[in-house]
DNA sequence: TAAGTGATAGTT
DNA sequence: ACTATCACTTAG
């Protein structure tokens, strides 16, 4: 198992979006692991109005302009948690909101969509600004298959609505429903 | 299709 | 303090 190193990170965000599919996000609890295989993405920019980093850093959104490879989870709706990459060099704003998994190993519950995802791998704000190249939550190399990837509209957004920043496996049955 | 849920961010 | 909004989910 190769872990994805921090460089994998530190680029446009969009190309990070598209390269985590088919990788393998691993939550290790004491001696059990989670995993499954992320089959559906978002990329946020820092000049993008459905981002958060998009009227510059908050409390909240201040781990997107921090160092790449770490985690950045928020809370939403009352809820839920959702699950983001922090990408781009350090200074620059930007992260990939991880939509879905394909359940690998031990993988309780549906993990098809930001929040199922989160529950089913126990992620919390806890895991907020955790370092996605070693700890309880990294992210690794996964098969050397060839995708198919699909862009598409992001979701539950109202501001650049237009912009196809969503990708997906064409075709994975585990791609969240709309 | 609509309601629920509470943190967040911006405004008084 | 107050309020609108929200990168969602479930029930109906």
């Amino acid at each position: 198992m190769r872990i994805l190193p921090r460089s994998f990170y530190g680029r446009n965000t969009k190309v990070v979006a598209r390269q985590l599919l088919g990788k393998y996000l691993i939550r290790k609890i004491g001696r059990r692991k989670i995993v499954g295989k992320i089959v559906e993405t978002e990329a946020y920019f820092q000049d993008d109005p459905a981002s958060h980093a998009f009227r510059g850093k908050t409390e909240r959104s201040a781990p997107m302009f921090e160092h790449p490879g770490h985690a950045y989870v928020y809370f939403i709706y009352g809820n839920h948690y959702c699950l983001n990459a922090v990408t781009e060099k350090f200074g620059k704003a930007g992260a990939v909101l991880i939509r879905s998994l394909e359940p690998v190993r031990s993988v309780k519950s549906a993990a098809n969509g930001p929040g199922r995802l989160t529950r089913a791998l126990k992620i919390d704000k806890k895991l907020n600004r955790a370092d996605l190249t070693k700890g309880s939550l990294i992210i690794a190399e996964g098969e050397r298959e060839r995708y198919n990837i699909v862009p598409a509209k992001r979701i539950g957004i109202s501001k650049a609505s237009n912009k196809l920043y969503r990708f997906y496996i064409k075709g994975n049955k585990h791609v969240s429903k709309i």
